[in-house]
DNA sequence: AAAATACTGTTGCATTTGCAACAAAAAGGA
DNA sequence: TCCTTTTTGTTGCAAATGCAACAGTATTTT
């Protein structure tokens, strides 16, 4: 066991999934294939520790990034639609450890009514309300209709105090902005002329 | 009963409810609000029969359909994050009717180990798959760079052998795709030019 | 049936945007 | 440590995009 969270979600799920569900838990390292969404098997991930990356390959290739999954993350192959010219993949960084769970496993009642397989499912079930809510939200800064839209929202969101603390890349940012790097750039150059932000290295302060 | 839908989720859903949660049902009319999202009680509506229009409210005023729920969706503001400077709300198209559920009703063991109780919560969850599904798929549309792009995706999953046919309007696929209408239309005539698509009224044919 | 409202189709234009390219800096690996 | 790869910062430019405006059509309301 490596982390020792408080969450009570968390802590339940690894409970009730150890009692009635039959999973299989697996360590991953550096930049490893966690798990290729296109696959038929049905099956939900939960991650214990560590992050991951959600990345896309569009048809030329390109790398995309499209979410940042952490600790108590769920991701599923459940959740994407399949299609041939586009390839959906989870990787890990660093150390991370996953918990698999096989779908029908949670669909079928494992024994006369369970208790804890009802309570596993209710978790399982706050856990995609969670993610439906990020995705929601997702949605809603990419509708912004432009660069500096998306900008201020996604600090908005993002920042505590008004600061906000690039762990990733600036890179990383424009690919989940889904713009062009060079533009994120630009537009982040304007809006610190504008002194509607303050750019010092890797750390944003919202001024308005 | 206003449907007769052969689908088993959804008869189960109902069968389940009826058994073991207490739940509110309401028919609503034409441009009715169903359901401010704003709000603080905590429910699951399932749209039993005929549709609904998810519109937000943003700063400036502008209404923006962000979805469009049919029988068998399912909506929340659950799945929404509170934002005080902007409005989601619910709204039904012509007759609909739409079931309430508590969520803490959802949650608690209605009795001991009840059975359809568990089946209803394994409903749910599918249908909030379903819905992650259709998120993930509009995620994926808007990050797409270029008009185009987004026009081509969103034909190429709406049509059925090729053809799509406009039932909303121009206006609300372009909001849909949170694109410029004049835009959208302009790019329309561009690849109609191209002989990529072909027009006629409401009717667009796919040719390649 | 008339009036009001909403949608369609089109165009000009300023601005925004993505793209290509390249040097410099930083990070990661051997 | 040096070497390789990735990220950052910048700029020019052509193309894409949103916006405003307006007339015509369709739809809904009174």
């Amino acid at each position: 066991m490596l982390n020792n969270t408080t969450n009570e979600d968390y802590l339940s799920l690894k409970n009730y999934l150890s009692k009635c569900v039959n999973t299989t838990s697996k360590t991953f390292y550096n930049k490893e294939l966690i798990l290729n969404l296109n696959t038929r098997i049905k099956q939900i991930a939960f991650i214990t520790y560590g992050k991951a990356t959600l990345i896309k390959i569009d048809e030329n290739g390109n790398k995309i990034i499209l979410r940042e999954l952490k600790e108590e993350d769920i991701f599923s192959n459940l959740f994407y639609i399949d299609s041939e010219d586009e390839i959906y993949c989870v990787s890990s960084s660093n150390i991370t450890e996953v918990i698999f769970i096989n779908y029908y496993a949670i669909l079928k009642d494992c024994s006369m009514n369970c208790p804890f397989h009802n309570q596993l499912v209710l978790s399982l079930f706050d856990l995609i309300v969670k993610d439906n809510k990020e995705l929601n939200e997702k949605i809603e800064l990419l509708s912004k209709r432009t660069v500096r839209a998306k900008i201020l929202f996604f600090l908005t969101k993002r920042s505590k105090d008004n600061i906000f603390r690039v762990t990733t890349s600036y890179k990383a940012i424009a690919d989940y902005l889904s713009i062009d790097r060079s533009n994120f750039m630009r537009e982040l150059n304007k809006l610190e002329k504008e002194e509607i932000i303050k750019k010092e290295g890797r750390k944003i302060t919202l001024l308005k």
